[in-house]
DNA sequence: TGAATATATATCGTGTACGATTTAATTTTA
DNA sequence: TAAAATTAAATCGTACACGATATATATTCA
């Protein structure tokens, strides 16, 4: 029991830190091109099925609407994406990709790619590391799912 | 090269997608004590040392003064710690533990223990988890240093 | 000692995050 | 079909998170 009890021993720091700096590696190679880190996943979401409802990014990345509508704001004023009522129905809003979005697509995965590379994180580490936070995560998701 | 492309196979959304688990896990279990996620780092780390500076607390928790400034102050309304400027020198401001803070240890790690306990993570893959995520916490740390 | 430098907080601006409420449009059903 | 329920966005309030700047106190050293 006091094993949960140090800082330095808790899983959920871990993770804490280690998105941190996921999110400052990110932040800074993402920089020059007037970018945010969930923004840049929110353009990943757009490039795997373009034109999506807002409600359907929001499932991708796992935002909710009172972060994802000021931020897909600030990315359509950034020129980054563009918003349009569906004809469809007229209650959701389809987001899709402007060219520059689609035309610098490979220098922004350059740039991460180039990141990611100078920490020196090995291959096996890196799928042995996302296979466990996949567990880890689908457990916690499944257990707040049955409370509700 | 392409790998890296999907969003489902970045780590990085993988890492961000299981704290933001823990982050909910943590939200609704400290809820019942009216603490959030990073203030119950903040009292852990107090807890590991009482009577801090708030710079300290700052670098155990990670977290720089723009962030720890208005929580330390929200803490202090809330009745979990005290805040006094040093006597020996006078620019740096000494964080204590109320007995507030003191007497509901043990309830909250429960609270804590249980949710966690809840989600049926193995105690190996936790702790194997734990070891992968400090590499790689290291390594980009490491990386991010040499930068600057 | 007095000016330059360093240090610890505090403050400010921007951008997430999230739960709760509101608004507008669609679907269900009595 | 009209009222009720549902759904998708938008808005609001609170709380991080971080870089940059400001302020007050300490320290250094010329």
């Amino acid at each position: 029991m006091n094993d949960y009890l140090s800082l330095d021993q808790q899983l959920c720091f871990a993770v804490y830190e280690t998105s941190s700096e996921f999110n400052k590696l990110y932040t800074k190679a993402l920089e020059p091109f007037n970018l945010t880190y969930p923004q840049y996943l929110v353009l990943l979401a757009l490039r795997e099925n373009d034109g999506l409802a807002q409600k359907e990014i929001g499932e991708k990345v796992r935002l909710g609407t009172g972060t994802l509508n000021p931020m897909i704001t600030r990315m359509t004023a950034n020129g980054w994406v563009t918003k349009e009522r569906s004809t469809g129905d007229s209650r959701s809003v389809v987001i899709s990709l402007t060219e520059k979005a689609k035309n610098s697509k490979r220098d922004i995965a350059l740039a991460i790619k180039e990141a990611i590379e100078r920490c020196g994180i090995q291959s096996n580490e890196y799928f042995e590391l996302m296979k466990l936070l996949g567990s880890v995560r689908d457990k916690m998701k499944k257990s707040r799912m049955e409370q509700a």
